[in-house]
DNA sequence: TTAAATATTTAGGCAAGACTAAAAATTTAT
DNA sequence: ATAAATTTTTAGTCTTGCCTAAATATTTAA
């Protein structure tokens, strides 16, 4: 039985490991928790006698393999869920986060497969993330940050790493969405913003817009 | 804010006092929540200062308004994701009883209100009991139990009582659903068993299920 | 290579929601 | 009308998940 705050903790451990087995901080859990560091100690110690992680005081911690299936079915959950409810329910992108947060702790095996089948077994979330299938396999995607692309080289947008609500309220008025094509026409290097074009209209976008998007090279 | 146990309780209270603002007891309210009285009356307490009972030491608890607005939230979230889970994910009736119960705590208005038009606003859940509307307005039923149906009077089975998986499972292999006819053919005084007819097909049914049977007269 | 800064853990507490045991109120029965 | 039975409440504990303050490790810097 993992109860809900374990579930968000697990999920914050293979956020912050980036789904890989790297070690990860007290104090980083803490922070992705809101909480203090004291509260993440302690469940992490939790965490480590059920098994979920391994913990090596004042080493950080790692999921093990049962922790990682916890935390990528919650996973799952979730971007199913928001896959639900911007299909079928006419949220927008930046609407569906906190609702999903919530429907991704509903316990219920056959929910989740029948979900999966009716928004006709879905591979990828409303901000372009892969959903991991039923056996916790992520599928890997190789995306990279906006900033890194060439001058004059083109790109398609596949994702968004930091999906707060008023980031994609703002790709949303420039009309900037997932499959949409973008050409890097400058950059400024003193500031590290860019001049880009979508659909042939010019557009200068901060340097917090070309590291919070992931493109793919055509 | 109303915390899910809370909001446990509340409808708890709803369904003891028949959606009526009859006086509801402590004991009753224990053995609803499968809890123990000391516990019901800690709860009660709370409740009372939160403004959602009135409450009179050894007196019996009442749904105030808001309360009672409350409790009807929660009942209108978990028909309407009983109904989601039927009509949409193939679930059949004895089986949406405990994932409803996670469901109906979920909070987004937006949410709630997408799902009744997603389904097209229905006003039964599939064990035939009714959906409250948006503003709280539970819509009255003139239901009857079997038991109290004549003999050679015909009726409509509308609803179930207690809906246990297993009576509901019961009711599926006799085929007896919501707007099944059920003719009355005899009953006998010293067990209260009844005969019935379905299709013209004569079938021996125990108290048991004459009275958690909701019919209504054509 | 020590001293200062930072990170982590421990110790002790708090609120929610449950429990047991005992006290008090109410109801039922003699 | 009083005793017995039942119901309800109170008092004190427990667990979960959080907190603050203090102690201890580790890392960084002089």
């Amino acid at each position: 039985m993992v109860t809900l705050s374990e579930e968000n903790y697990l999920k914050a451990i293979y956020h912050l490991a980036l789904g890989d087995a790297q070690l990860v901080s007290t104090n980083a859990i803490a922070k992705k928790m809101h909480t203090k560091a004291s509260s993440a100690t302690d469940m992490i110690k939790k965490l480590s006698e059920k098994g979920l992680v391994n913990y090596q005081k004042y080493k950080g911690v790692q999921l093990t393999e049962k922790g990682r299936l916890a935390a990528v079915s919650v996973i799952r959950k979730h971007r199913l869920w928001e896959v639900f409810l911007v299909k079928k329910l006419n949220f927008s992108w930046d609407e569906v986060h906190e609702v999903a947060e919530q429907l991704e702790h509903i316990k219920s095996e056959k929910l989740t497969q029948q979900l999966d089948e009716f928004l006709e077994f879905p591979t990828k979330d409303p901000h372009g993330d892969p959903i991991p299938d039923c056996d916790g396999n992520m599928p890997s995607t190789q995306k990279v940050i906006l900033a890194k692309i060439e001058i004059n080289k083109s790109c398609m947008c596949i994702g968004v790493k930091d999906s707060t609500a008023e980031f994609l309220r703002y790709l949303d008025k420039h009309h900037i969405a997932l499959g949409t094509k973008i050409t890097v026409v400058s950059k400024e290097s003193f500031d590290e913003s860019m001049t880009i074009k979508i659909n042939e209209t010019p557009l200068v976008i901060s340097k917090e817009v070309t590291h919070n998007l992931f493109v793919k090279i055509n």
